[in-house]
DNA sequence: GTCTATATCCAGATAGAC
DNA sequence: GTCTATCTGGATATAGAC
């Protein structure tokens, strides 16, 4: 493979990416089947046969975003679970840390809500529905696996470990898609607020 | 106008309703746009032309939804409002009420799905967003109230009220979305773990 | 009121020129 | 790599028979 195989698929990876964002966006927002290739292609300034010489279909962006919005999202739990911090500084760190991207970063709502419409829809491709079965769970267990941790400890009120886990991620969900909705109007809730949940 | 005139009427308007309670579990399953006119008639067992002598559109099925939501959920709210109780005992009927109805009715996740996918899409009709824009403000103004009201009398944690009424509608649409999501595996969570949020 | 048939349109995907 | 042109399928909505 000369250089210059490797500086295209550099150039196309580019290109896979910028479509993959203003993907992102519509999806979220307009949904996969009311999102048309036309859309992304107009978006971006490019004719609509063009996007079909970076991706097989629409579907498989749609795809690839999931599993992306995955990845991400099971990296930072992973990470949050492995750092050396007591339970209930975990819970705040995680909590701060979601509202503040919701709040700033614009992609990261738009991660929630897609993961959120596509759990909640029938109307997605095989695969899509196969990642969210497989990766969805790790992030309600890590929560509560560190529930769970500071209830033994102590630092944590004790009502059922998954009910909470499951409020908790709801309540971030449901944030993430007000803001996705409102946009300029959102204003990020003091994180108190949902700490009140935990101690 | 005879007799004959105001039986047919009611026998249009109970076809109407059935295709109204169909559409609403596709709606807000699949999306409006996802939802093909054939998979509401191949669902009642109807043809489908049919559908179109009791609706002019598909559209029309949606907007009168969304009306009928945000009638039940507002209506609901007022009198939530007037009851004679105290705030905290309002807030506490409230969830209740609410996470009862996501767990037994069938509907009421659905219309909560409905509304809340409807608020963050774009690929809704100007009818719908018109409704949203009018009618979705009112419950967030009614719980705001109540807290202040609550504050005031010592009985309500200090908060933002405004901070404290979108956690509680956001964490009741995040569960309505999961309950929607997950069907049968859903469990409800404990309503007094929503309740620490405000005392 | 209900069906079948069909006009019409739109969007996904492909082919082929440049 | 990018575009234009086109094939093709499917979905909305209508027309008209029963």
């Amino acid at each position: 493979m000369g250089r210059n195989t490797i500086l295209n698929q550099k150039i196309k990876d580019e290109r896979r990416g910028r479509i993959l964002s203003v993907a992102l966006g519509l999806f979220a927002t307009k949904g996969l089947t009311a999102t048309k290739i036309t859309d992304i292609a107009s978006a971006l300034g490019i004719s609509q046969g063009l996007v079909y010489h970076y991706f097989r279909s629409k579907e498989e962006i749609f795809v690839e975003l999931i599993r992306y919005a995955f990845e991400r999202m099971n990296e930072a739990c992973r990470y949050l679970e492995s750092l050396d911090l007591p339970p209930l500084e975990k819970i705040r760190m995680a909590i701060t840390e979601l509202l503040k991207g919701i709040e700033k970063n614009e992609d990261t709502p738009l991660y929630h809500l897609l993961i959120a419409l596509a759990t909640a829809s029938d109307a997605i491709p095989a695969q899509a529905k196969d990642l969210i079965k497989n990766e969805n769970m790790l992030s309600y267990d890590v929560i509560t696996r560190i529930i769970i941790k500071g209830q033994k400890e102590g630092a944590i009120k004790k009502h059922d470990p998954k009910d909470m886990a499951l409020v908790f991620w709801t309540t971030i969900k449901g944030l993430a898609i007000h803001k996705a909705a409102h946009g300029r109007k959102y204003k990020t809730p003091d994180p108190e607020i949902l700490m009140d949940i935990f101690i």
